[in-house]
DNA sequence: CGGATAATCTGAAACGTTGCAGATTTCAAT
DNA sequence: ATTGAAATCTGCAACGTTTCAGATTATCCG
């Protein structure tokens, strides 16, 4: 349009105004910037008038306020960060727990920064990271352990967190959790209600609080049903889909093999699927498996499989809500949430 | 510990050093504040030793620079923008893109903002938002389109970006594709060689760009091995299992049906599948799939899918590379990246 | 009318960083 | 010795914001 031709890449800019700042209002209302910055937050001693005059010109020129300004000013820096295990394979609720987060601070001034971490490094580095260099006003944890040091960190530095999962430490901290008790519970009970009498368990991983609380759901139900348990400790839901497809294989073969699953991750029941009939069984009819999942995939896979619906959206929404929360003042005791699993789904 | 029992939740504080600034080890080291911030940057005319006196002090403090300082001075961000849309359901992507991003900006100064955004608004809303509050050095879009207008945005005001996918406005800027064409093409051939000749294609959204190349090297190649087409125009991998599973059941019902799918995503072809087996026909004897899949889960669910993968993670480690180049410096035009697709997967 | 009080506004300083325009010292060439 | 250049270092100012400690004006009371 303009110009003789190649430009190089950053100069075709077009001419802009500037960004508005403070000084900018207070040029264009004739005001101090203390007042317009003053007026704008709506602070008592000015007048009301003012007050809508300065606002009516911030919202006339579209003013935002600049975020490095502020956060030097007062170290708030409007920034949760989420921080994450990159080398997890059950990946799916990550998409699903950012969704509901963003949704959550879409209107709020903050930002959503993801911060990686390796499992097989120290689990503290992104935690401490965040503190340091205070790059966040609160943070989001997931794979929460009963003894979880970052929440112990955090809590020690001051800094608002929330962890999916609950910590067992005798701290109070915000968090949210998925009823995982109730999950396998509901699951035992269903399986025994179809006259499945000897059930395997494919648990959380052993570090994890949430293996220990769907442990216990299953042992007590079982107790309460009369049934028993065909051990299956040694996979979890970590394991590769190979792995626990292996193993289901070798535990179908055995005598007293398992007539009832109940698994705590989608992905796992697919490979536990594919051992079973590898044994040359049949689901439905030889055994059944309760399956808990998160986007309704399972059916379509085998309808005779039962599911357990969890939302990691709004497991990010509660999270959200809860930092956001602790850092508005809230008390952080207030900000724990349980989701209880609705009925299994058998279609 | 220590203390009485309720401090309130902010006050467990230990006393902490305040975090060192360049003032810090301007102080410790007897130099003034700009000598100190040069040395740290390697300039020239600072003295070999007083660099190394320097820098020593930097890392026994452990000084890490300010963000929000430099963010002002320099208008630096160190952040990169992934823009996301919110409503999107196939989602498995999402994570994946994020770990290869969080890898390649690792070790860098770089941190990642996920920018929600929703379809049903304005796709330019984001984009816009990032440039005008400059909130970030570079963006990172999906879901390109042959005429993006956030592309061409981005690119008339100068703010470094790169797409997944690519656009076709005759501009020039970074990319990462998968070669869909290909993909599309040899599952074509696939499908031929195994002696299926009237072959359906469940294609990408139409709006976005790699429909085209999806349907044009299903064409292709369907002219090549002089095989037909069965239309299955209405229906995108976007619409609800649901939808595309009682679609498929209709196809399958008609005289002239398909021996062949060519499915774009891994979570419609389960919809697909079930909506063959919907009309009492069966995979591998009936008819068979091809499938893109991101992550190996489509093999357990019937082994005799046909796969092509698709990396995702791979996607975000060269999406990262393209902005950070960009942002470097380097010429745009070298920051494409097309991923080709291995050999369909027969199992 | 003096003096207090309230209401409303304001400049200066500071947060941590970097670019600019010197300042100081050293040393070689004249 | 004088000049000049090179090498090395440094104050100051500015980015945009908020807090602090007033300043100014208007209002009210006796």
């Amino acid at each position: 349009m303009r110009g003789t031709g190649r430009e190089g890449q950053m100069s075709e800019r077009t001419v802009e105004a500037p960004r508005p700042t403070l000084k900018t209002i207070a040029f264009m209302t004739g005001l101090g910037v203390t007042t317009v910055s003053r007026a704008l937050k709506d602070a008592p001693d000015i007048g009301e008038e003012t007050k809508r005059r300065v606002q009516l010109v911030a919202r006339q020129i579209g003013y935002r306020p600049n975020r490095a300004g502020v956060r030097l000013r007062t170290g708030k820096t409007n920034v949760i960060s989420l921080v994450l295990d990159t080398d997890q394979q059950i990946m799916s609720f990550v998409s699903d727990i950012i969704y509901g987060i963003s949704e959550v601070i879409a209107d709020t001034p903050y930002h959503l920064i993801v911060t990686p971490y390796s499992r097989s490094r120290d689990p503290l580095e992104p935690v401490r990271y965040v503190v340091e260099t205070g790059s966040a006003d609160g943070v989001i944890i997931s794979r929460t352990q009963p003894n979880d040091p970052r929440a112990r960190y955090l809590l020690e530095h001051g800094m608002p967190f929330a962890t999916h999962g609950r910590t067992d430490m005798g701290l109070v901290h915000p968090f949210h959790d998925f009823d995982n008790y109730a999950f396998a519970q509901i699951a035992v009970r269903q399986l025994a209600a179809m006259g499945r009498r000897r059930l395997a368990l494919l648990a959380p991983p052993t570090g994890l609080t949430y293996y220990a609380h769907t442990v216990d759901g299953f042992a007590d139900a079982l107790n309460e049903v009369g049934a028993t348990e065909v051990s299956f400790n040694a996979v979890s839901i970590d394991h590769t889909l190979e792995h626990i497809r292996g193993r289901t294989t070798q535990i179908m073969r055995r005598s007293d093999r398992p007539d009832g699953f109940v698994s705590s991750a989608a992905a796992a029941t697919l490979a536990i699927v594919a051992g079973i009939e590898d044994a040359g069984l049949k689901l439905g009819r030889d055994v059944d498996v309760v399956s808990k999942q998160s986007s309704d995939l399972l059916h379509l896979f085998r309808p005779e499989l039962l599911v357990v619906n969890e939302d990691f959206r709004l497991a990010g929404e509660e999270l959200a809500r809860s930092v956001l929360g602790w850092i508005g003042g809230k008390d952080p005791s207030s900000l724990q949430t349980l989701s209880v699993p609705g009925a299994v789904d058998t279609r």
